[in-house]
DNA sequence: CAGCATACTGAACATGCGTTTAGTCTGGTG
DNA sequence: CACCAGACTAAACGCATGTTCAGTATGCTG
């Protein structure tokens, strides 16, 4: 596609003058979001906006570029750290977010995250199912409850830790330049504690609420129309 | 056009061109966010772009006294289901989400939680000490367990409460046109069975994370600089 | 060398936006 | 009546943005 016979893989610098773009794109949109001037791109790449559209076609094909790239990005990490270590880290993005060189990346996959979009789609259900594939696992050893519902349960915690990351990021860091590794510090820094706790003791003493509601959604009542 | 005298307090039509162009941005703001044009607000309220410069000097300014006049809103709507019934409904958002009426406000309240500013912050400041509120009544009354840090709980039940609605609003209807009640009660069919099961039996079958990160915290190892 | 494709640029174009301006209409007041 | 203040509008202004255009440089191929 690009060099025709070596191309460095992932330098900083000296690299294809779309390749320059292409990160430049990424970085922009990460920090400003996607309403970032083309011109801001083509000013950080050192290059003229035209040239933005002569290499991308336009501003969507270019941030459709970036996604795709971002992607291939996030799936050789995560293959990667399934053949390193699979037991330590719990999911891509602690992986993501340990590494200073990924923090763009982060910043774009937040954007989509707020944005709404297929990245974020298919980001969701990565998460919830790679949530679900280390509850399966807990479970088999003897350390997780099982679930009535573990895909539903799976989808619940992905939600509720994307959600929650997104929420405080959104509430804390509203100007455009986002230190997102220290956010992410900041939010587990927090949360910890209340999670592990109702992760391990819960939050009701009794059973009567859940067992309500398996009574109610076991039969439920009529539905109104 | 209307009585100069009596107002009616907060009819559908018959406003006072300034209360109508407020609601007009209310519910476009809500639908299509706040980027919004001064020109579809003005189409919706039924007058020139001009006049609303016009009332309220800028569209910043609109945006202020949108969030001031739902801010007043939401307050009265909280007082009232306090002096009401309190013990059946959690926060004030649910009680929102009931009420046909209020969709708009809900659809403003949502892209506020998701742009972030002031409102954003104290409304999720708002929830979670409600949430602390319902959670220490619960704890003298013997229903929740006591937290080691029940200020940090509520935080995080506020955090991923609102945040899993966020991510899942944005995730599942990226259009402009959105039907918040529906996905309202599309997001408790999904995660109600999850979040009582997990508050009720916990997550976990033995302490030793917890215990552990008591540990880690009672006794950090060395500080990264 | 000519010919040509490609990388690249400065300038302009087209559009949509928030806002301003100049003016009309209307109702109240002396 | 004259006068004026406020509600209201059509049109335009100024600006930022995505995109296009015309043209230059460069390197490769014959």
């Amino acid at each position: 596609m690009d060099s025709p016979s070596r191309r460095p893989p992932d330098r900083a610098e000296d690299l294809t003058a779309r390749a320059r773009i292409r990160d430049a794109a990424i970085d922009c949109f990460g920090q400003r979001g996607f309403d970032v001037p083309v011109r801001e791109i083509a000013e950080r790449a050192g290059v003229s906006p035209a040239l933005v559209m002569h290499h991308f076609g336009s501003k969507a094909k270019l941030r459709a570029a970036c996604e795709e790239h971002v992607t291939r990005v996030v799936r050789e990490v995560k293959t990667a750290s399934v053949t390193d270590t699979d037991a330590d880290h719990r999911t891509v993005l602690n992986h993501l977010a340990e590494a200073e060189e990924f923090a763009p990346y982060l910043g774009f996959l937040f954007r989509c995250l707020q944005t709404g979009g297929d990245l974020a789609r298919t980001l969701y259900e990565h998460m919830a199912a790679d949530v679900q594939t280390y509850l399966d696992a807990g479970v088999r050893a003897g350390t997780v409850r099982p679930s009535r519902d573990p895909e539903a349960r799976a989808r619940w915690l992905a939600a509720t830790g994307g959600g929650s990351l997104l929420l405080l990021i959104t509430l804390r860091h509203p100007g455009p330049d986002v230190d997102f590794r220290r956010v992410i510090r900041e939010w587990s820094e927090e949360f910890t504690l209340p999670a592990l706790e109702l992760y391990t003791e819960g939050l009701f003493t009794d059973r009567s609420m859940l067992d309500a509601y398996l009574l109610y959604v076991s039969d439920p009542p009529e539905e109104p129309s």
